[in-house]
DNA sequence: TTGAAAGCGGTACCAA
DNA sequence: TTGGTACCGCTTTCAA
């Protein structure tokens, strides 16, 4: 039903070929009879049809992105980030959600890349590389960011998780708190760098934490909130309860900040938090939040760009890790009033 | 490069039209044969060309999403209604937003057109129906979800927003406020039934309202957070000052609540406020955020299954409008102690 | 039960 | 400068 370059060319008296050319601004062609067709096109909203287009160019115009929750302020921002960049060089995003769920993502790959997409930005859920290697066979671009994996040599976008972690457990030290816990995320890089860093800035300062100090809540997805609170609860059952707590990221946070002041304690007089992420409402919680910023719009932003140079390159390139600097957001969570 | 039914075909010695009949299991084809066509389907992880077949059976299996905002959590909430959907019927979801630029719109609503989608879902930014002629002109279904047009007949989810306005004003009077103030949102829709319905609930009780108790703080975006902030300033140096308002939506009550705070009073109990779309983190703000809850999930479910009911019909059907509930949710932002 | 031929809407190549 | 022809990877139709 929708208009092809065939109406046009009849109703022209030329042919396709010709139609195609004035469309993609071929310099050959005569002035008049590009002029003749770009009314024709304008006449009838003529639109290029992608998929025939695809086919044959083997350019698909569209990028896909697989995230764990698209509802988690980071990766909403990651999105957008991404997408501002995409739209300005006439790519679309296909978006899908993995809902944390490792199988599901891997089903989700696999559809898109029966898409042909021309390239792909994963924050994976996933615990092994399969779904990896079945789209480096496809020779389709790939680009992780966020989290990455061990044994996987591939294009990455994200922060020093490490540094995210020594940046917030320093700041929580600097402001003279001493029982420092951590509310660890699940065992992918992020959560295992951002435990690593916690354990390197007290051991800088000959600081240790108890077993009980490092509870863990599952990540990213909807219950984070929920999580953040039950392991709080449990933090605060151990005897002495931390002073100052690192949370594995701001919903998380959100969570153990409610947990402390239902129990009837102060947020930071009796117990500091500090989170990870730096979430658009941070500043507005019942304590505005101190976190750490991981930058995701630009993230997505070079993410974006990263995919963009892949795409246009020939050959496979040497794959290339984007590492951004984290950068500490001090809030009411974790100002002490010249206490300690 | 990657495996195509004509290499499964060969290595095997049948035709292409055999291995395509077994992949989407027609019955005309011989036992032996088909497991022989799945095993090396299995051995070479083929997966069929949407994009070739796209062009032939003229479905994309695509739908596409046009929204404002993706890191307004009310759309992002949505995004993921609908994508839990058409995931289920094997479709893919292709985001676009236009940040609230109506010419950014237009222009991405003619990007996805050239796609081919099989229907698109809009929550649009703009002022005309010009870009919905062209989708109509190329038979493409569309639904738009949240915010409407006047003049035209269209497919529709989301609340009815009249509603959502008489449900916060009656409670802020129910809850013992005279003064109610309104920080209304753009003239679309959704801003102007809000506003409709506060009107009509103070009305309802000989209340009226100042011409200065209504400033507008435009919709949606990054910026809402200022803009709530910035006109509650200005409503703060009424005389009288309200005390009690309705804000077009949360990010918008966040910054109202700010300024309130930042001025030195006290919520509830000098003024009270109370917002729209029920985010996720509400209940965690400074003061939690009283909210109409929009079920902005359900909005974007409904949406998928119209969308897949719509692409499944045969010929053009009668456009559909599907009205959800909106449903009070009443928190401490709201909740003045045994005053008034 | 199987497959040859045509064609979906474009683009690439080369000859006119 | 213009256009004929082949073809991208798949489905559809119809004959064998």
């Amino acid at each position: 039903m929708p208009v092809r370059m065939k109406d046009i060319a009849r109703d022209l008296g030329v042919s396709v070929v010709t139609v195609s050319k004035v469309l993609r601004n071929h310099s050959d062609i005569g002035d008049e009879t590009r002029q003749r067709v770009l009314k024709r096109v304008r006449e009838l909203n003529y639109q290029p049809n992608l998929t025939a287009r695809a086919l044959v160019t083997g350019r698909t115009y569209t990028v896909g992105l697989v995230v764990p929750d698209l509802v988690h302020p980071f990766f909403a921002e990651v999105a957008k980030g991404l997408s501002s960049i995409l739209r300005k060089s006439g790519y679309s995003l296909i978006i899908a959600s993995s809902e944390e769920d490792p199988d599901l993502e891997a089903q989700e790959i696999s559809r898109l890349l029966a898409r042909r997409l021309d390239a792909m930005v994963i924050a994976s859920a996933q615990w092994t590389v399969a779904s990896f290697r079945l789209i480096e066979e496809q020779k389709t671009p790939y680009i992780l960011v966020d989290r990455r994996f061990a044994g996987l040599v591939a294009n990455f976008v994200g922060v020093d998780d490490e540094l995210v972690g020594e940046l917030a457990t320093g700041h929580l030290i600097a402001a003279g708190y001493r029982r420092i816990a951590h509310i660890r995320g699940p065992e992918v890089s992020t959560g295992l760098g951002r435990l690593a860093g916690y354990r390197r800035a007290l051991a800088r300062r000959d600081l240790r934490a108890p077993v009980h100090y490092v509870p863990e809540a599952v990540a990213g997805d909807d219950e984070s909130e929920a999580r953040g609170r039950a392991a709080m609860q449990r933090l605060l059952r151990v005897d002495p309860p931390p002073d100052g707590v690192f949370c594995y990221n701001d919903p998380t946070a959100v969570g153990a900040m409610n947990a402390i002041l239902e129990a009837g304690l102060r947020i930071p007089e009796d117990i500091a938090i500090i989170g990870c992420g730096n979430v658009r409402y941070g500043a507005s919680l019942r304590v505005p939040l101190s976190s750490i910023d991981q930058r995701c719009t630009v993230m997505g932003e070079r993410a974006g760009k990263l995919a963009l140079s892949l795409i246009g390159a020939k050959g496979s390139t040497r794959p290339k890790s984007i590492i951004l600097q984290p950068k500490l957001v001090a809030r009411a969570s974790t100002r002490r009033n010249a206490a300690a």
